[in-house]
DNA sequence: AAGATTGTTCGTAAAATTTCGAACAAAAAT
DNA sequence: ATTTTTGTTCGAAATTTTACGAACAATCTT
């Protein structure tokens, strides 16, 4: 593993994050509006409350996400700082 | 399932198959310089043949690579086409 | 204080991923 | 014709991912 650079790393956890299309639905929908509940989200996305909270766990732990308490709910939004560097890295790496 | 859109799964099969630091070095050495052969990879990545044939099956399976035999060797290639989808798809998705 | 709302964590289970070495297949070189 | 080279496929094992319901925790409402 040592001829894999860091940019490589990044970049391969950020597309993991990005590897489940309901995963991929919840961003889209973050970017594209502002913030969302929860609640919300299982609306939309047919799961089960405790496999969608698996899936954001995975955006939260990904950075791309993050959450506010607003209690009793929690709202979550995009983590535009993050997302500028997975911009920057696909990117470079897409060579667009 | 039927909340999502074919491009939302079409973008997390790309993300599933770069979600690899190895896939993603392939490819970058694929899309910088030309095709390699299988045996180059495997000395400049330190995993077993076995394991980056599985490696490249991925590629393959996702449409991002291809291979061209050039007995005994096999040339592999990226594929310019898939590759031009992948950019769409990521671009639109980032809206960079 | 008791109940309702919201979301996480836990336990469990099935499926997929990652990795390796051994065995195999195909074609080139000797 | 045999050996060498190259890469795939096959088993096997460890780990990770995905999913669900039940139990739990935190806060708001009544």
């Amino acid at each position: 593993m040592e001829v894999i650079t860091e940019k490589q790393k990044q970049l391969s956890r950020y597309a993991k994050a990005l590897s489940h299309p309901f995963r991929i639905y919840i961003l889209e929908l973050l970017a594209q509006q502002n913030c969302c509940y929860s609640g919300d989200l299982t609306e939309i996305i047919p799961i089960a409350k405790s496999t969608m909270s698996q899936h954001l766990k995975e955006l939260k732990k990904a950075g791309l996400i993050q959450g506010e308490i607003e209690a009793p709910k929690i709202r979550y939004c995009l983590n535009r700082k993050e997302w500028e560097k997975v911009q920057a890295l696909f990117k470079s790496f897409l060579n667009v």
